[in-house]
DNA sequence: GTCTATACACAGATAGAC
DNA sequence: GTCTATCTGTGTATAGAC
């Protein structure tokens, strides 16, 4: 699978992420049309991702917000109860949506190294789909209360225990060297992590997320599978 | 070299940054005596380091500096123009101290392999023995002014080609694959990051950085030498 | 639902006494 | 050199008209 086939599979996610923000928080908003809510939530949202991109989510006004969106301050807090609320809401969201969909690629595969290409091609190519989401989440995760911190190196955890599961059980069956399988999966994390945390640098080099996910994989594949094993498809 | 013995020849460094810090903008400064400066220049930096890994340097308010500091707000101005120009200060210091620091491993090796290794053992060290400049620049970098950017991302560059170019040298010379240098570099200067950026992880799986160190290096060697090359020492 | 106007706290910065 | 006191702008948040 290339990112294009992957963008079609899951790019109408993205159209119901409002959706769901509202579903989910409606008990705290004001708003009781669903349509009007989601259409505006979409707004905010992508103006949040604007303008925290360039000068992180403290340096950025509700009067920012205000003006991006075309909203008044009034009405803004029709849709959530404060400023603080409003990054918990999208960090919460962020994670659901990242852990529902790997969550799908999990049992997609019965090879471990079909298992592995597929589980490190779905997080970079969801990484790039929803790339304002990911660089929030890294980015903004220090400005969380304790309980939402947590949530994050939770998550963190998570995600790289389905790596080193991964290569624990092509351990087992002789497709993967032995070794410290934890820290192969932080570094696996690590290069992942790279692509939406230096994203200029890679336009500017005009690197694709393809060409970037094939060199992963090749590093990856070239230090964890044992020696006496063939490259399968 | 382990961590212990890089921390003995380069430690001290540490000690003299406050130094450099009063040199470069002594202009800009209002005191008049170096040994009282420096001294202040210290206090100075650590709290900001100490308060801005938790909520970043535009949560951070004078007024916090000035409590952790124990100097009032006004004595604070006499260090420095102004807010924004304490961030840019020790972002440049920070970039001038990893500069001069890496260079001086440049041409401490002949051998690719060799020079390949030390140039990324001392990446991850420095971020070690400097981690609070390491992580600062990093997560700090979008507060700062165009111009301040740009050289972040210059050193971003610089950093990489220092990579790059051993990884060329050493196809040469029939030691490294061919392949895709650039994207090999930025895959390695990934995961030296991720050890100031995640640096809780590692505490607490008990990681140290010797072991990181070892793992990183193991990978990239794995991907990076040629087939009929022999581990040399 | 959305607006305008405004309350009130706190930010960065400076003046002038010591 | 360092302090306290204070200026002025901007921040988050709300009240109440429409």
């Amino acid at each position: 699978m290339n990112y294009s086939e992957f963008k079609k599979l899951y790019g109408a996610r993205g159209r119901d992420i409002a959706k769901e923000v509202y579903l989910v928080n409606q008990g705290a908003m004001r708003i009781k049309k669903e349509k009007t809510a989601v259409a505006n939530l979409e707004k905010i949202l992508s103006a949040v991702f604007s303008i925290t991109y360039k000068k992180g989510f403290q340096a950025m006004s509700m009067r920012d917000l205000s003006l991006k969106t075309g909203m008044s301050l009034g009405a803004l807090y029709a849709y959530f109860p404060g400023k603080e609320e409003l990054l918990a809401i999208i960090q919460d969201q962020g994670r659901v949506m990242v852990k529902e969909t790997l969550s799908r690629f999990a049992r997609a595969h019965d090879h471990p190294l079909e298992k592995l290409r597929a589980a490190i091609r779905a997080h970079i190519y969801l990484s790039e789909l929803f790339r304002p989401w990911f660089y929030f989440t890294f980015m903004e995760a220090r400005n969380l209360k304790p309980a939402g911190f947590e949530a994050v190196k939770a998550m963190e955890e998570h995600t790289q225990k389905i790596l080193s599961d991964i290569l624990e059980l092509g351990e087992e069956q002789g497709v993967f060297k032995s070794g410290n399988h934890e820290l192969t999966a932080c570094m696996i994390k690590a290069l992942q992590q790279e692509w939406y945390l230096k994203r200029w640098k890679y336009t500017k080099q005009k690197i694709t997320v393809d060409a970037f996910t094939d060199h992963v994989l090749e590093m990856v594949e070239g230090f964890c599978l044992a020696d006496d094993n063939t490259l399968t498809p």
